[in-house]
DNA sequence: CACAATTAAATTGTGCACAACTTATATGGA
DNA sequence: TCCATATAAGTTGTGCACAATTTAATTGTG
């Protein structure tokens, strides 16, 4: 036997998972400036964009578009409320649902997002057709990592 | 103008960003239920995996291999020498180094991971072919968004 | 109607990520 | 040699993720 790297072991950059977690926080920190200047995270940016496609939406109807659950998304909404982007009403139907609205100044900050994503896939360095395959097979793959529970 | 999303407006599911995001938080939860028989976390899985490579490793090397800094692995080490896994050891050569060596069940706890990635990839419903171009455009893409700093 | 089962959101607790800062040690010139 | 600079690790504070639990409202069924 040597030093080397058993060869029955998991190899590191063998492996898709930590392709995909690195991958996942170098994308999460190529954003983080220009976020940074809308003064939103990630995820909050995740939840202003469900919300500028069609609102309002309720804490479940959030949390089934981005898979988190209301441990995340109910401290995540209070900050989004505390910075003036969004405000929380109880449904009057539903006393039970949580209407989260956009604000005037939750709807204005869209156009200033508008960039960021190309901007994000200009320093990607991958083609448009790559990118395009590599979002469709993550999608796949996600689907199928999902249905095998 | 109409109901319909604004089209100007970046959608969520045209997102790459969101797509490994959500893809890495999936393949992370698949890993769960068999890390658990292990009693680790993914991230200090991904530790064990490093040092089950070469031991010992610096904070600071290990750091390397991850993209992790000491804010976070110090208090994960910590856990993971609670765990009897690891021991660290101040390095006599420079005292700034911790050394971080493997206990002989850190050691031994390599045989229950061996088949851990293989049962990941058979649930990804992707062919062999598939999973390992994915990976490497993942790693070129973290590449690129590393070097675009 | 009554009431058990379900659903929605919030809360609590643990463990990452990561920025900012602190402490201690080492190193490379003037 | 002295000391400014750099490096290694730890600490503090904020914000996710996620499991488990709690509270409140609703729904289905006898």
């Amino acid at each position: 036997m040597t030093d080397a790297p058993r060869d029955n072991a998991p190899r590191l950059n063998r492996q898709l998972c930590f392709a995909m977690y690195s991958a996942s926080r170098a994308a999460t920190a190529a954003y983080r400036p220009m976020l940074d200047e809308l003064g939103l995270t990630y995820p909050q940016y995740l939840v202003m964009l469900v919300l500028w496609e069609d609102e309002p939406r309720s804490v479940r109807e959030l949390g089934e578009e981005l898979g988190l659950d209301s441990g995340t998304l109910s401290p995540l909404l209070k900050r989004l409320e505390s910075l003036g982007l969004v405000e929380r009403r109880r449904s009057a139907a539903d006393e039970r649902r949580v209407e989260v609205h956009l604000t005037d100044a939750g709807t204005a900050l869209s156009a200033r997002a508008t960039g960021i994503p190309q901007r994000l896939a200009d320093a990607a360095g991958l083609s448009p057709a790559e990118l395009d395959q590599l979002r469709e097979t993550l999608t796949r793959l996600t689907a199928a990592l999902h249905g095998s529970r």
